[in-house]
DNA sequence: TTCTAAGCCAATCACCGAGCTCAAT
DNA sequence: ATTGAGCTCGGTGATTGGCTTAGAA
């Protein structure tokens, strides 16, 4: 649908209206609040070096330059989709972010590749919270509250 | 192990998954979770979100550093450094959004973009 | 074909980005600039400052790496191999790579 | 060639996940 | 009814530096 790969949109001007806190000072400061650490923002450096050696050959090296800045990369990653996300769920009067808001996002801000496989994990995940429910439910209570209803057993 | 075949080994490998164990993930999601609370906009956000997360972001690490390693072997090193993953950001239009965080002067040495 | 401008070095450089990152990409500016006031313009040595003395405390073996079994006391020497450290020693298990 | 910096070990403890209660939908 | 925020709690893996030498320069 519509262009996809060919339109390009410029990114030339970096607006940024800064929208002052009512404080006179902008230089670094430890004080004035909440200050954010590394843990409070970043993903543990060690997780991050366990997935970055699976597609690195055994012999290969990665660097403590490299290894922050994909820590970074990650965090970016991910507030970058939220917002998208979040966006989405507000606009359908909604207060909670869900994983089909991901999905969506993911999908417009052309993450296409990450959108199948997501979705089987997602089913997945979902499928087995719910057989997980119904038969600790069933077994439990095996009173059925409506006849009618078609009950399409879960399976392995 | 190819860039082509990438994604596509994701899907079978998302396939062969029995039962999604959220319990021992390679990545924490209360800390993914904290991530995305540092948006001002997030109100409540569903425990499949940071799940969603967890997954997505070990493709994406995967991705990004497969795409950076090309660059590593290109100049011959057997050191992954941060001017690899800065060209491999501004090879592929899927990494714009990286573009503050890794600025293109980040090339260092004489390569030449495309 | 070379298409760099006049200008010398430029955030604002007229860069073409993915169209459909394009809107986001600027919304993420804005809030991450009003995140700036509250991060640390450089890395810290370390996270935490226990983990720091920890590490320091530790055992180590002779190439810095970190031993195990470090009795608390010092009152024994037949413990723990208290006579001899062959590193690369001719015969006997070396791991070594 | 010179000499910077990445990997290697595993014990503590901050933090993650699994329980709760309470409130919203 | 279900499902998430916010506690508390206890169990556990991420954090961590000195020396060697791979390998960037």
């Amino acid at each position: 649908m519509s262009n996809s790969e060919d339109s390009q949109q410029y990114l030339n001007d970096m607006l940024v209206k800064e929208e002052d806190e009512a404080s006179g000072d902008d230089s670094d400061k430890q004080d004035g609040g909440i200050m954010l650490r590394e843990q409070d923002r970043f993903l543990p450096i060690c997780n991050i070096i366990k997935i970055m050696k699976v597609p690195v050959p055994q012999n290969g090296k990665i660097a403590k330059d490299a290894r922050e800045c994909i820590q970074e990369c990650v965090s970016e990653f991910i507030s970058f989709i939220s917002s998208e996300a979040i966006e989405r769920s507000v606009a359908e009067n909604r207060k909670t972010v869900n994983g089909d808001d991901l999905l969506v996002a993911f999908s417009n801000l052309g993450f296409d590749n990450y959108v199948e496989p997501l979705s089987i994990y997602l089913q997945k995940y979902r499928e087995s919270n719910k057989s997980d429910r119904n038969l600790f439910l069933d077994a439990s209570y095996p009173h059925n509250e409506d006849g009618t209803s078609a009950n399409d057993a879960g399976k392995q | 192990p190819t860039i082509d075949n990438f994604w596509p080994n994701i899907v079978s490998e998302v396939h062969s998954i029995g039962q999604v164990d959220a319990k021992h993930q390679v990545l924490p999601l209360a800390r993914i979770k904290k991530i995305m609370k540092l948006d001002e906009n997030a109100k409540m956000i569903a425990g499949e979100a940071p799940l969603l997360f967890a997954k997505a972001c070990e493709y994406f690490i995967q991705e990004l550093t497969m795409h950076a390693w090309v660059h590593t072997e290109e100049s011959r090193r057997r050191t992954l450094q941060r001017s690899d993953i800065a060209q491999a950001i501004a090879n592929y239009d899927q990494f714009d959004f990286l573009i503050d965080i890794v600025p293109r002067e980040e090339i260092k040495p004489s390569s030449a973009q495309k | 074909s070379e298409d760099e401008s006049s200008k010398g070095e430029a955030d604002e450089e007229p860069l073409y980005v993915n169209a459909k990152q394009y809107k986001r990409i600027l919304i993420r500016r804005q809030a991450r600039a009003k995140l700036e006031s509250r991060i640390p313009k450089e890395r810290c040595k370390y996270l935490h400052e226990s983990r720091h003395r920890h590490a320091m405390n530790r055992a180590r073996g002779e190439g810095g790496r970190f031993h195990s079994a470090q009795e608390k006391g010092d009152q024994d020497s037949s413990g723990p191999e208290g006579g001899s450290m062959p590193m690369a020693s001719s015969g006997g298990v070396t791991l070594s790579r």
